[in-house]
DNA sequence: ACCAGAAATGCTATCGGATAACATTGCGGT
DNA sequence: ACCGCAATGTTATCCGATAGCATTTCTGGT
């Protein structure tokens, strides 16, 4: 586990120590300094560009604020118009290349079930996460499970198959949305039964 | 392993006997006989809905045989051209109507990093599944892991997150097209490093 | 300070994906 | 034959995404 050191920088020198999320090490719960959240990934977001040499502009910046805003995947659309709101002069291609900006720089991730963008909860670190998101309240949280990622690969290389890109996205209920729904903690409520596991190599 | 017997039906029984398809035992091989993946996925899918009572029409055959013509993700709107170009009227919602029923049948899949579809090797089977989808030719594979499935859905319980539909897609390249570009049989060369497992359960 | 090239942004247009709302057709049961 | 409902046709609209080109802004070199 990390330390709870906040961003620290060393320019050009490719080493970066960063803070976990206190917004991600649980799901995020309903009462947490969100304002925290949103410094933390900003520090961080400047810190990994300087890092690299890239420039996060004043346009990136804000497009990121914006998604910081709370937990819940943002669409382009949903941004745009925020931009829009800001008084500047905005178009589709404004939000999307500076979208593109930001994934590249590993500071968003798409979440492709739902075209929609969510902050990185651990900039600078090359994976492409596990997603939990909660169909009632719409908050994701990104776990980064080294183990799982590994498991498919060696399937996926057991038959051939070389993977570049992991998109590994649940739909869900949050404990809080499942807890207001008076629904008891349980694991056993999933419709995706583990009735067999044809199509892999047995482990 | 199933055993190989093609589609069996008991009309009215809740029983169905179906045959693994051929095509996606491995990553689906250049000269399978692929009209027989399609006889086959057609043949299933009249079983299934004769032994749900729901009516697979002519409208819905057809974009099911379309969407299996071959082993790619197909998007609304090619499927769409195809049924114009079958002389049929057609509009968006013609076709979302029916991609709305084959889904719910669990006769096709759709893949979200793509917006589009591909055929259920298993239908009649209640999973989510997991595609290997090589970017390079853009077949995909199926596969249905429950232990997969078992794990995601527990570490996600022990956040206290219930999952409810599990979307798991791979991209990369598949054998034939690594083969072609003269890259060897490798298991290592993913940017998906798994350098820590932060965020979930340890087992 | 200036300039040239590159990077970033502005802008217009267009395409693909998806759905809402309502009209019409067609099928099954009585 | 009639009714009721499921399925399809039709129109319109919205969101997501990108192509292509013009303009501005930044950066590095002199």
């Amino acid at each position: 586990m990390l330390s709870d050191n906040i961003a620290v920088l060393f320019p050009g020198s490719g080493m970066l120590l960063v803070k976990q999320d206190p917004g991600n090490v649980t799901f995020p719960k309903n009462n947490h300094d969100h304002g925290r959240c949103i410094a933390v990934a900003l520090d961080k977001a400047a810190a990994v560009c300087m890092d690299r040499g890239v420039r996060l502009t004043e346009l990136r910046r804000r497009v990121l604020e914006i998604i910081w805003q709370n937990h819940k995947p943002l669409g382009a659309y949903s941004i745009l118009e925020q931009l829009r709101q800001d008084g500047r002069a905005a178009a589709p291609p404004t939000v999307y290349r500076a979208l593109e900006f930001l994934l590249e720089q590993g500071l968003v991730h798409r979440i492709a079930s739902m075209n929609a963008f969510v902050g990185c909860s651990r900039p600078g670190h090359i994976s492409d996460g596990q997603f939990l998101i909660c169909r009632s309240c719409g908050s994701s949280t990104e776990l980064n499970d080294g183990k799982l990622e590994k498991v498919i690969t060696r399937n996926s290389g057991s038959l051939g198959f070389t993977v570049e890109h992991l998109t590994i996205e649940v739909s869900g209920l949050c404990p809080h949305c499942r807890r207001a729904r008076g629904e008891p903690a349980q694991y056993s409520n999933c419709p995706v039964s583990g009735e067999d596991s044809s199509g892999t190599e047995p482990t």
